[in-house]
DNA sequence: AAGAGCTGCAACCGCATTCGG
DNA sequence: ACCGAATGCGGTTGCAGCTCT
């Protein structure tokens, strides 16, 4: 029943990407850009399908991904826009642009899940005005509960998005291009482009002396191996290992959507490769700068979501405290 | 040292949505 | 308006590497 999976056919390679793949997805789409995924495996003879190409492309390859450990402020990010969004992961990473929809979900089922778990179970957790882990409520009342909060929020969200504030804040933020609809000059949108592929290069021949690379787990080293070695000094945006657990721990929660962290080239290529759909787009057609939005949940006098959003923020608290 | 169990993440699968003829 | 193809998205899986015993 139904339309046969895209790499039906056989002759269809699956399993971690090789290095040799990445460069010849990576080199196709420096010339090309990403898009018609279809005629990716032609053109570039790789056999993988074209959904393998583009998952690739989008959760590794394209530039001005971040990877490596979550900062407490993305981690409160996730956690603020989770409780507002729900599982919605591509709306959610839309909002942290560094980071794929993937990432986060991942991030979300193997840490953050456990962390709000462990804190729900702890005894001495107690959630705003009361209700508390030691003594749940009914799963069905809570859920209820938090149904009315997130209706309530989206409808303080609504009331508090006056037209001036929207366009005062898509002026604060000019330069980050999440929400502008112009496209970059092709030239400077694929630079960084080039970088990784010279990159992963550089990497690839490190680890040769190493058995054959096969894995992407390789793949991924290779591009931190070769911009590790001069991260201290720069703004890299694929930042090496051995500084991953220090990077922006102490970044203004402003910086999040400030895109400081990256290079021009790749702030412009988040611009043209992140159309994903903005806030609440599909509910009420709103589209609020991310400030906007951070400002407003963080506001403790904001709206009648007030309730919700300390609770939320006390959960938050309470993992990093 | 070794093997069993656990964890985290890259990649896959299949359904939903959008697009174009 | 309809239909098939292309793309997007979220849930799930498989496996490499790590930890524990």
């Amino acid at each position: 029943m139904g339309r046969p999976p895209c790499c039906d056919k056989g002759g269809v390679k699956k399993g971690p990407w090789t290095p040799e793949e990445d460069i010849a997805l990576v080199s196709y789409i420096q010339e090309h850009g990403p898009g018609n995924w279809r005629a990716v495996p032609t053109n570039t003879g790789l056999l993988r399908c074209s959904k393998s190409c583009r998952l690739r492309w989008t959760n590794y390859l394209r530039p001005g991904i971040k990877r490596g450990n979550f900062t407490e402020q993305e981690e409160k990010m996730i956690i603020h826009l989770q409780a507002l969004l729900g599982n919605r992961w591509a709306a959610i990473a839309s909002y942290l642009p560094q980071r794929t929809d993937n990432d986060i979900k991942n991030y979300w089922n193997t840490h953050l899940k456990k962390k709000l778990k462990k804190l729900q179970t702890s005894p001495e957790c107690r959630f705003g005005d009361g209700f508390s882990a030691s003594q749940p409520m009914a799963r069905g009342q809570w859920e209820r509960r938090l149904q009315t909060d997130i209706d309530m929020a989206k409808r303080a969200l609504s009331e508090a998005l006056s037209p001036e504030k929207a366009t005062c804040l898509s002026e604060s933020s000019p330069s980050n291009g999440l929400f502008s609809s112009e496209k970059p000059a092709q030239a400077s949108t694929y630079a960084s482009s080039a970088e990784n592929i010279a990159r992963l290069l550089k990497g690839w021949t490190r680890n040769s002396k190493k058995p054959a690379p096969t894995n992407s787990a390789v793949t991924q080293n290779s591009f931190n191996m070769a911009s590790g070695t001069d991260t201290a000094s720069s703004t890299e945006a694929t930042p090496s290992v051995a500084n991953r657990n220090s990077i922006e721990l102490s970044e203004p929660l402003a910086s999040l959507f400030g895109f400081e962290s990256l290079d021009s080239s790749n702030s412009d290529f988040s611009q043209s490769l992140s159309p994903e759909p903005t806030l609440f787009q599909d509910e009420s057609k709103l589209e609020m700068p991310l400030t906007l939005l951070e400002k407003w949940l963080l506001d403790e006098g904001a709206c009648q979501g007030k309730q919700f959003f300390s609770d939320i923020t006390f959960v938050a608290d309470a993992i990093f405290s």
